[in-house]
DNA sequence: GTCTATACCGTGATAGAC
DNA sequence: GTCTATCACGGTATAGAC
């Protein structure tokens, strides 16, 4: 256990350090010193400043992905293998936004880390957030399964749709409070979810007021 | 014209560099030697990098909220004062996702810049996006004129989930193109800012299948 | 006012001793 | 595994030429 020590000391030190001042104000040195190792050996134990920062981010996503695909698979059995569809969104979005909203005094390292992963958007973060599609997939399937009728383009445009719309929540909440005047509660999670969940819903399902979503035949050619 | 001329070819040269290869992999010295100029030229001119980058986002960024700007006006002088609400959200995303999405190989340099823009959110961009909120308050504003009826909230919300929506397409056309194995068409702009405009004012004024958005009585303690 | 050459310092990375 | 010394490179600052 002391064998890892050293490791273990660099990667709460940075977690800490990420979460409080940013990826571009933070350098090495900064890390080594509040961990009090020496400065080769971040380079030596995860390779490069992008590695380390690859492995925080990667850690924290996959609990919050194992957490996504706990919860759908709750759901589709909960079903019989047609899950509800509020339940699949909220399976998607419910993870990630309790993970990083919620009252400001009382976020983690972790949580303020990851909400620094979603504004600044570094390269090695950047990488791997291009390999979810596989994770991204499963949930079009089970939505696939939940609303065999649907169009899949509807679906899979819905699914980046709630995406979107939680993702920009943890990116710019402070705007939105400042928009808004403060109108707009940021610390109750489950109503930021319930609302996310509802506009994806209806996005995918529901019928708008004056247009409709699109003509329902077209890319309808083959078979 | 030829006394600023170096000026201009740092302008031209970043710009392109940005667009081609990204914030993180372009250094000064890239800069300056495609623009055929001296290093010291860019500190003279723009005193940072990060000047410099603030500037050329500066520059395009403002064209696009000019086009904003004079959509809403159009909207709400045809509607007397109260624009239709579809119009003042094609107002707020049409002009963002027409000057970035669109058949790849026709993009400009301004276009793929503003894309990197949105995907590095390099610091210098992100403090100037910070600054959007009074131009978005005339959005929420022409808004409320729209629907003097609607929860105030609601309306913040749905213009956040508009923007989310219409950046997020920008942001990960890719992975959504590969979500769907190509089932989404990026391409067609107009069907994609008719679909988020959908979305938002369902979002705004729809009802769901099931779940209402929230309790219509809420944050209305004084008054 | 504009431009150039050059030097400076902080950064991430690495080689090699221990 | 750990450390020291050093490297190459990036953005920046300045002195001075034109």
């Amino acid at each position: 256990m002391a064998a890892d020590h050293t490791r273990t000391a660099i990667i709460t030190a940075a977690e800490r350090l990420y979460a409080e001042r940013g990826f571009a104000d933070v350098t090495m040195r900064d890390i080594v010193a509040a961990a009090d190792v020496n400065l080769a050996a971040v380079n030596y134990h995860f390779g490069s400043k992008d590695e380390l920062i690859a492995e925080l981010f990667v850690t924290r996503s996959l609990a919050t992905n194992r957490e996504r695909l706990r919860e759908l698979k709750a759901a589709e059995e909960a079903g019989d293998g047609r899950a509800d569809i509020n339940a699949i969104f909220a399976a998607l979005v419910g993870p990630t936004l309790r993970g990083c909203l919620g009252p400001e005094k009382q976020r983690s390292d972790a949580a303020r880390f990851m909400i620094r992963a979603s504004i600044e958007s570094v390269p090695p973060i950047r990488k791997i957030k291009n390999r979810e599609v596989d994770h991204l997939k499963r949930f079009a399937a089970a939505m696939r399964r939940s609303l065999p009728d649907q169009d899949p383009a509807d679906i899979f445009w819905a699914l980046h749709f709630a995406l979107a719309m939680a993702h920009q929540t943890i990116r710019d909440s402070e705007r939105l409070t400042r928009m808004s005047d403060g109108l707009c509660d940021l610390n109750d999670v489950q109503a930021i979810t319930d609302r996310v969940v509802a506009v994806a819903v209806m996005a995918l399902t529901g019928k708008p007021a004056k247009a409709p979503l699109k003509e329902p035949a077209k890319a309808k050619a083959r078979a």
